[in-house]
DNA sequence: GTAGTTCCTG
DNA sequence: CAGGAACTAC
């Protein structure tokens, strides 16, 4: 059956048809909507184009039983539909619309009601249809479409637009739903891209069905309103079929609706439809259940199109989501060693997972980033600044891979992909969770920005860094530079909360956030030194360099890392300084009664500090140095050392040498 | 000189 | 947490 054919076409994509001339896509992918619409790509999109998908059937439902009078199912007529197109190609009087292709598919069997004189009256408005179009191509579209197949025309079509992506980007900013699509529209004929002459000519034709859309848009609400009444009776009793057609076409989704080539198509056959429906609308009270037929359609493509583009692009985040490793090492539930109870006279503590005060962490790491990184932020306003064109974007990523469930031909794995990827991100960053995909139904808990982990650390600190690595990247290559290019590329037009929002991507993604590699250090490097502190208070450069292996060390780098350390023991032993004071106030007498467990308040600061999340379990060895250290503070303040202005400095001897081994898998960079 | 550290400041 | 000054050590 035609049927299968023109499914296979949706994703087989061939490319045997690459030079012809023929830009059969509206009408026989429109005609096929008509009746492959049970092999759509549904997915479990939005609530809104469920809706839309359920009052589009059951306005099917109406026109089917109550205007063609026609008792076979939609599939009997779709191959019929498809066999009387194909075989009136020739006879027919110039282009026959979608609603033509409908009711002569059906006249056959059910008896056409339509006279002579309402066809050849639709004969007509198809004319004045072609005539508004304005474009040669318009007429191409219809009367090639005529000539083939529709498995052929589809192929063709995609293929054709897929090479025409390239050449052609319309920054189209569109104020209804299917902005998202749009932007990767292509001219709208599916002639081979050497027509270059002729891509003007389709952009003049875009343009002019864009706004031919916004009118069907206004028309449509119209008719609704006035078949409202009417159809409300067929939608209670079809609303459990639409249900159950929806998951049936779910499945499929990935095997019709796969780049944007395809997109486009659904979106040509719309624009098509919108074209056709307005004119109809002329001969309104002729042609009403006409005009709604293609009304249904219209919507139908429109929601698939949303719904297609959200999907891919949710389907793409989620997939990295569920890939994520953990990024911590978990505590498990182990017994706690207490070595006494803290002089603090506070009431005890039962686990160190008790909730702990919330800090300004955030905050911490962005001022902190921007300081560090000032030295290197020369080009960062003109890198925000620039916005790097989709082809750029597509261009630079890739070599970011990633596995995308997509039927491709070869064609489309050696260039789409990549810029499909791009685009992907691209659109997630540019709306972000805040617009389409909060309202999504099927957004996974993983998404949600308000998870409590992921908000750790700063996205503002990510974007300062993101920008300071592209100044790097911009001036020298770095081999592994691959990831951050695509970060500056994808999120520097937007700044930072994109960045942030990639940031967030990276630290969930097993590619971003394993395989970048950053000329500077991020804050789950700055999370991981934290870590690396309950072992070492004093690491050399060589340990730290080991215990990073994804920085490129530097000077700079170095020092920078160093001085984290550094910052670590400042807190460190000021904390070992105050608690001490604090016992001497108390009056502990003997320095044994000076202990250091997991109840302790000194451990909940130092742990507050370093292991904020609280997901790491601290070693037991940590606690031991540190009521070491606050032994020797107690004992040099007691003994009144503190006097000396470098009284400290035996101290600090003595706890450099405390240092344990740290364990092997802070060695990979993936660890956290 | 350079590296590493502490101390101070913001 | 970073910057800077001051100090020490090699």
């Amino acid at each position: 059956m035609n049927l299968s054919l023109a499914d296979q076409s949706m994703h087989s994509s061939s490319g045997g048809c690459l030079e012809d001339d023929k830009p059969e896509v509206i009408l026989p992918c429109f005609r096929r909507n008509l009746c492959e619409e049970p092999l759509a790509p549904y997915s479990n999109g939005s609530i809104i184009s469920q809706l839309l998908r359920k009052t589009i059937h059951n306005k099917r439902v109406l026109d089917e039983n109550h205007f063609y009078f026609s008792g076979s199912v939609a599939t009997a007529d779709c191959g019929q539909e498809d066999q009387s197109s194909v075989s009136s190609k020739d006879s027919t009087v110039e282009a026959v619309s979608p609603s033509d292709h409908t009711s002569s598919g059906a006249s056959p069997e059910g008896g056409h009601p339509l006279t002579d004189h309402l066809q050849a009256k639709r004969a007509r408005v198809e004319n004045i249809i072609r005539v508004m179009a304005g474009s040669p191509n318009s007429r191409q579209h219809c009367d090639s479409e005529r000539s083939d197949t529709d498995s052929q025309e589809t192929r063709e079509a995609r293929e054709s637009f897929r090479e025409n992506k390239r050449k052609q980007r319309l920054p189209q900013h569109q104020d209804h739903s299917t902005a998202g699509w749009q932007i990767n529209r292509k001219p709208g004929r599916s002639s081979s891209d050497n027509c270059n002459t002729k891509e003007e000519e389709c952009h003049k034709l875009k343009e002019q069905l864009h706004s031919m859309q916004r009118l069907l848009r206004q028309l449509q609400e119209k008719f609704l309103q006035v078949y409202s009444q009417e159809n409300q009776e067929y939608e209670a009793g079809d609303a459990t079929g639409v249900d159950s057609e929806h998951d049936i076409l779910g499945e499929g989704r990935y095997a019709c609706y796969i780049n944007p080539e395809e997109r486009f198509e659904t979106n040509n056959r719309t624009v098509a439809a919108n074209c056709k429906d307005r004119t109809k609308a002329a001969d309104y009270l002729v042609h009403q259940r006409e005009t709604l037929n293609l009304q249904e359609n219209l919507k139908q493509e429109l929601s698939k199109a949303v719904n297609d583009c959200i999907d891919r692009v949710f389907k793409n985040v989620s997939k990295d989501m569920d890939m994520s490793p953990q990024q911590c090492v978990y505590s498990s539930p182990e017994v706690q060693i207490s070595l006494g109870t803290d002089r603090k006279s506070s009431p005890p503590h039962h686990s160190q997972a008790e909730e702990m005060p919330a800090k300004s962490g955030s905050s911490e790491y962005c001022e902190s980033s921007e300081t560090q990184t000032s030295q290197d932020q020369t080009e960062a306003l003109s890198l925000v600044v620039r916005k790097p064109p989709m082809t750029q974007v597509g261009s630079v990523t890739p070599t970011m891979k990633r596995p995308y469930p997509m039927h491709q031909t070869p064609f489309q794995f050696s260039y789409t992909p990549t810029l499909h990827e791009s685009h992907i991100l691209e659109h997630l960053l540019k709306y972000g969770p805040h617009s389409n995909f909060g309202a999504l139904p099927c957004m996974p808990p993983s998404m949600d920005r308000t998870s409590p982990d992921s908000v750790d650390l700063s996205w503002d600190a990510m974007a300062m860094r993101s920008k300071v690595t592209s100044s790097h990247f911009g001036h020298h290559h770095h081999p592994s530079s691959m990831g951050t290019v695509a970060v500056d590329g994808l999120c520097l037009p937007h700044v930072k909360m994109e960045s942030g929002e990639l940031q967030s991507l990276a630290e969930r993604n097993p590619y971003l956030s394993l395989n970048i590699s950053f000329e500077g250090l991020t804050p789950s490097h700055l999370k991981k030194a934290k870590l690396m502190f309950f072992y070492t208070r004093y690491p050399s450069s060589n340990v730290l360099k080991t215990f990073f292996p994804d920085v490129k060390f530097n000077r700079c780098i170095t020092s920078q890392l160093i001085k984290w350390f550094s910052n670590f023991r400042e807190f460190y032993y000021i904390q070992m300084e105050k608690f001490a004071r604090q016992a001497i106030a108390e009056g502990v007498r003997n320095v044994k009664d000076i202990t250091v467990s997991r109840d302790s308040e000194l451990f909940r600061a130092l742990n507050m500090h370093y292991n904020k999340a609280n997901d790491f379990h601290v070693p037991n060895r940590f606690l031991e140095v540190a009521e070491i250290t606050l032994h020797e503070f107690y004992n040099a303040i007691s003994a009144a050392k503190d006097s000396d202005s470098s009284w400290k400095k035996a101290i600090y001897k003595v706890i450099c040498k405390l240092d344990s081994e740290i364990p092997e898998e802070f060695k990979t960079s993936s660890y956290l």
